[in-house]
DNA sequence: CGCGGCATTGAGATGCGTCAAATGCGGTGG
DNA sequence: CCACCGCATTTGACGCATCTCAATGCCGCG
């Protein structure tokens, strides 16, 4: 492993590593970092391609590096639920054992940066700082679950429609957020997106071609540029 | 403070107290319990009363003890989603500040045993196996949000229902879930029950009657008595 | 060129919301 | 003790948003 003077140490896989500032590394020590990187190993995940099957032990935990990871629920008879994205940076996989009854899938291409239950484990216990962050993580995740409670008990199929196009801006490149016209890619098919409000897809698209018909966004596939962000968010009603 | 040989030195208040055994004080010493019980206080609280307004810094935190209280969302237009509900002896108040925007309500009479902010913070420091037991709360909550999440997305009214019905039945008396028949008291009322479930209340009566009429509950006021579990099983669908 | 997967569009059915009225129940005061 | 009131709940009639089912369009790939 290189030591790089100007990075204190650390794994040259970590330098340029989002997870490393944003993510739940940031609060590793550069030896602790060190260690946790020999173990650790970058996967590439086809687009829809299960992480975890439901009520399966996880095998290790993971950050995401790159792309979408949604959470899922499923009824016995098939109907499905998505309960939560993951973004990178964020950390992937349940401290203390006992994996709830989620399915965990690549909503896109996904990059992940795993590491064995063990090593985490041991890490976890010498170094508080690294399961505050967890802790935190899952703080802001309560936090999005209730958020998305009200969008699904209370919202009309447009409201829904327009706060997800809000969810996906704000995290599609918070950088370009000042841009005008504000564009990106939907990371999800419209089967995705209607699991994710509690909608069927062709409620979904019947509500997109109407955003596009009230001149509020353009849509053509997956590609979305938002021409009155205003408007949009008065459709979102919060 | 009364330090009785038999109690190992605790406060006499916490002594039969399940937040001891249950909750989070049983990560703490006895000494620790001591300090914790001299700026305790216990509240009663009126059904109805707020005990934090939406985006309100929490004065403190709470146990509690006896009673529902429910977490709620609101848009600005004053639709209403309550996105959790705490039974005894759960815990109430955020670490690490930042509260995030929720009303917090009593649904019914409720008791709490208080704590100011700076004593809990300062337990938190020199106790981790006391944060250890919040996270684990934590977790319990997420996974419960994201079970209501199907719940709210893909389920119908008369699936809600049944649903909300068990849910109450398993907090209600645990001890009773072998009774047959099962019987309880609501804790919530219908408007309280539409909330939760995203329904209107005409709707809420509408299935209860419904379900009464297919032999499958008895309802009088908020007095339920479920006459066939298995088929009230089947409806919720799970 | 033709096939398969994803998305859009349309027509019809329905579950749930809305609005309005009736019922029941507890409390209060005469 | 009874009459009255206020509030929660139930019931009914109707409308509409969303679902269902089916057809069509679009596009990449063999």
């Amino acid at each position: 492993m290189r030591n790089d003077i100007h990075t204190n140490g650390a794994p040259v896989l970590c330098i340029s590593c989002e997870a490393r500032d944003r993510g739940v590394c940031g609060a590793l020590e550069t030896s602790q970092l060190v260690e946790l990187s020999k173990s650790s190993s970058r996967h590439r995940l086809a687009q829809g391609s299960e992480v975890v099957g439901e009520c399966e032990t996880i095998e290790g935990y993971s950050n995401v590096l790159s792309g979408v990871v949604k959470l899922t629920k499923t009824l016995p008879d098939g109907r499905q639920q998505i309960v939560g994205l993951q973004f990178a940076p964020d950390f992937l996989g349940r401290p203390f054992g006992k994996e709830s009854d989620l399915g965990i899938e690549a909503a896109t291409e996904v990059l992940l940066c795993s590491f064995p239950r063990s090593t985490m484990e041991r890490l976890l216990e010498q170094c508080p700082a690294l399961e505050k962050r967890i802790f935190l993580q899952t703080l802001r995740e309560l936090d999005e679950a209730r958020q998305w409670m009200l969008t699904l008990g209370r919202k009309s199929a447009s409201e829904k429609i327009a706060t997800f196009l809000l969810l996906i801006a704000r995290n599609a490149d918070p950088t370009a957020a000042y841009q005008h016209p504000i564009c990106f890619d939907l990371p999800l098919s419209r089967s995705d997106i209607a699991d994710y409000l509690g909608l069927t897809i062709e409620t979904v698209s019947r509500q997109l071609t109407k955003l596009h018909a009230d001149g509020v966004i353009d849509v053509h596939n997956r590609r979305v540029v938002i021409s009155s962000l205003e408007r949009l968010l008065s459709v979102a009603g919060n």
